[in-house]
DNA sequence: TATAGTTAGCTGTGATCACAGATGTCAACG
DNA sequence: CGTTGACATCTGTGATCACAGCTAACTATA
């Protein structure tokens, strides 16, 4: 027993040590879930690794973890690649990021605190003046991070790790069209950013059938979107 | 061009390489899938390497692997550890699994081909006979089998990748109440095996509405048992 | 005897080296 | 000129070694 009582229990953070191995796959993480890395890209695990200025090491481990869930391929011998998928993967990976994601945004009307939901109104409002500037790559971040702040508000771990997983295999297949996203600008997507505050005021009314509605047809619209891009490119 | 046509296009299956870190990856996910894993065991990846014959190295990347997706827990320098589920992680692993495999089984009434419903029948005998001969080992076993079989029948990759992150980080909080399932022998759990004929049924009619009723009562039932044996043990 | 300080033995993490296999280049041969 | 062969190069895979950190047992002290 101590013989003083503890210092106002401190409550310290885990103090959890970093490691290369979490930085690599946290960064390989990110460049996949914004779109950086498209589909066909080879990297390499050397090359990876003097990016980061470390042995191949670390590198390796990110990389089997992503490969485990999907989101990168190794080729014994020739490289990793961003995997292309295939039209029934891809239709597979819709479904089920409408249905998650839905469930996710309703969950969050049903149990966000008032700090969640705060937050969510500062993102969206940071997605709008964004877009008023017409700065697009902004935007785009913006509301990523305003997408899984509604995740996040659902207070689910295990959901929210199964969409980043799912986001982390469809992402790539959706750069293409984000691409022609910003650079014709068409029209319709200046919607989504109103659907946004819909959906904040769904949460915040505490409506989960209405939030789950509107992340499924905002899910939807993207994802023809993405289909009408890729079937003209073809 | 080769001189001669290529001989019935062959269709050789990849050739996979076997690679020392897939087989401790796969040996690793069949132990948690089977139940032979409980939760706070805790192993050691020399002790894996001496298992397998290898060095530490495939292990390493192998439990990485299972690490990303939740199944293991790596403790700086402590060993690694079966995670044991809280409460709240628990709620969310069941609500999630009854709704994939629901999904899963609807699925698979869908478009389950006629080998598959065949293949559902021949595995649905085999609990059947092992229940009859009292072989609850493998009951539980050929039970496994079936389950997975239902969901391979459901022709979605994605799905079934999802379904395995799930019952891998599920399987191991439920052995405690199997153990006792193999010991006392509950008389309500001999529903489940004709359950079971009545889900094939249903998938070989097509009626997925009744696919997912079935697999999500069966589903709520175990979760119930479990939770009770739980409770009871606390 | 009880407690604090110390040390020895584990652990995972990271680096470095060695190796088999696939690829693409280039020269020699038809 | 077209084809085939060998070779240099680069890839991921696996092994071995070195190291920092945490545990727990042990010892010396009050």
């Amino acid at each position: 027993m101590a013989p003083v009582a503890p210092a106002s229990s401190l409550a310290l953070p885990r103090a959890e040590r970093v490691t290369l191995n979490g930085v690599a796959y946290d960064g390989l993480k990110r460049a996949l879930l914004s779109g950086r890395l498209e589909p066909g890209a080879v990297i390499t695990l050397r090359q990876l690794a003097d990016e980061l200025g470390t042995s191949m090491m670390p590198v390796r481990e990110a990389v089997s973890r992503l490969a485990a869930e999907g989101a990168l391929a190794v080729q014994p011998n020739r490289g990793i690649v961003v995997p292309a998928l295939g039209d029934g993967d891809a239709a597979d990976l819709w479904d089920l990021r409408i249905k998650l994601e839905g469930d996710a945004s309703a969950r969050a009307a049903r149990r966000a605190d008032t700090a969640g939901i705060e937050r969510l109104r500062a993102l969206c409002r940071a997605v709008e003046t964004a877009a008023a500037a017409g700065d697009l790559h902004r935007v785009l971040a913006c509301n990523s991070d305003f997408q899984f702040a509604v995740y996040q508000a659902a207070q689910s771990p295990v959901l929210l790790q199964l969409i980043e997983t799912l986001r982390m295999r469809s992402v790539p297949h959706c750069t293409a069209a984000i691409r022609v996203l910003l650079a014709d600008r068409p029209p319709y997507y200046a919607r989504s950013w109103v659907n946004h505050a819909a959906l904040v005021e769904a949460i915040a009314a505490g409506d989960a059938p209405a939030a789950r509605r509107l992340k499924q047809a905002d899910l939807r619209e993207f994802r023809d979107f993405v289909d009408s891009v890729r079937k003209q490119a073809s």
